[in-house]
DNA sequence: GTCTATACCCTGATAGAC
DNA sequence: GTCTATCAGGGTATAGAC
């Protein structure tokens, strides 16, 4: 039975890996069941034999790369360092570990475009990736007070947000054709915002 | 001749407004053209002889739905006012005239979610909508260096991300169910951080 | 559990009457 | 230009052999 099932999440894996590569690059409904199987190198109904249906593949598909994908994310420890450092790694986290990963692009395209027809999705991506950075520099500003942040919450907004909405205007919305704004100018400015130091080094340093 | 092309738009008008509910409801590929016929109350043949295909009604809708919803946005005197009131005022504007619309955000979500299939029309939507605001907002800074702007184009980049980007987590994530984050305390901080004042105003004042 | 073959529906697009 | 009727193809999901 150890063999079989073995067998089953080995299968299961094989089903999910090509699902990924079919449902991020055509959307839900862009994606025929046919053409997963046919990208796992499986038949249809083995894809049934392991999950219910449509709906129940997408459903596991984007639970499991969402949780996994971000579960090991922001773990580092906020305290006795200083806040241009906090600010500044925690960019560079976001950029090198999560941008420059080839899937979270098209996954946080599809989370957004399928938001409506699979809302849990969604509150689901926002619960574990969102919310994650968010709590942790709120936290890194209640212990500093020196910093005089008056609303913790809404400097975190402004600090993760701008980030996001560079990533989706740059480079889901393809705005870098006829905007160049790299990374770096961003940060450095946020940095300048917040702690108010004139941050001419690099988010990679 | 006038009377005939006067039906012809009048019918065209009349498809493209059933296509806008479809469309902005079910995506792309999730939208049929039976539907479409459905609910703008024209048979399907009607749709064929005003459009070339479901790829060019489908162009046609985003493109004028872009185009014709933000030509008039930002086009406010940026002269001679001072720049808490000049934010104030722009987020007003981005907040009141284009989200509280019950169509930008379903319109985000679509651009977003078909921008691998269309990119031409996600490089249309950042260029006519993204672009308006900061490229005013830019020129306000130069003009102003008083203001010691380092990096107009970043924190242009910063006010107006911060905004899109929260109305993507709230309304589009479903984060309000799990985070409770005003406008104001968002539009409060951002005008803190540059301009320095208290903030303590809500942007409908 | 995994495959081939198939049922049955709905899709985009068209033909022809008026 | 607009409608009804229809075509060919692909969609999800299942039946039955092994």
């Amino acid at each position: 039975m150890s063999v079989t099932s073995e067998r089953q999440t080995a299968k299961r894996a094989q089903i999910l890996k090509g699902a990924m590569a079919v449902f991020l690059r055509l959307g839900y409904a862009g994606t025929s069941m046919d053409r997963v199987a046919t990208e796992a190198g499986v038949s249809k109904q083995t894809i049934y034999s392991h999950f219910q249906d449509k709906e129940g593949l997408f459903r596991s598909l984007i639970e499991g790369e969402t949780l996994a994908r971000f579960e090991a994310v922001f773990q580092l420890d906020p305290h006795q360092v200083d806040p241009e450092t906090l600010l500044r790694r925690l960019a560079q986290i976001y950029f090198t570990q999560v941008v420059d990963n080839s899937q979270y692009v098209p996954l946080l395209r599809i989370v957004i475009g399928e938001s409506e027809r699979f809302p849990e999705l969604a509150r689901l991506f926002t619960e574990t990736v969102a919310q994650r950075g968010k709590k942790l520099l709120c936290e890194y500003f209640r212990h500093h007070p020196e910093l005089s942040i008056r609303d913790p919450e809404a400097i975190a907004q402004i600090f993760f947000g701008s980030m996001v909405s560079w990533v989706i205007l740059q480079k889901m919305l393809y705005g870098e054709a006829s905007f160049d704004l790299s990374r770096d100018r961003v940060v450095n400015q946020l940095i300048d915002l917040i702690v108010g130091h004139s941050g001419n080094r690099s988010y990679s340093d």
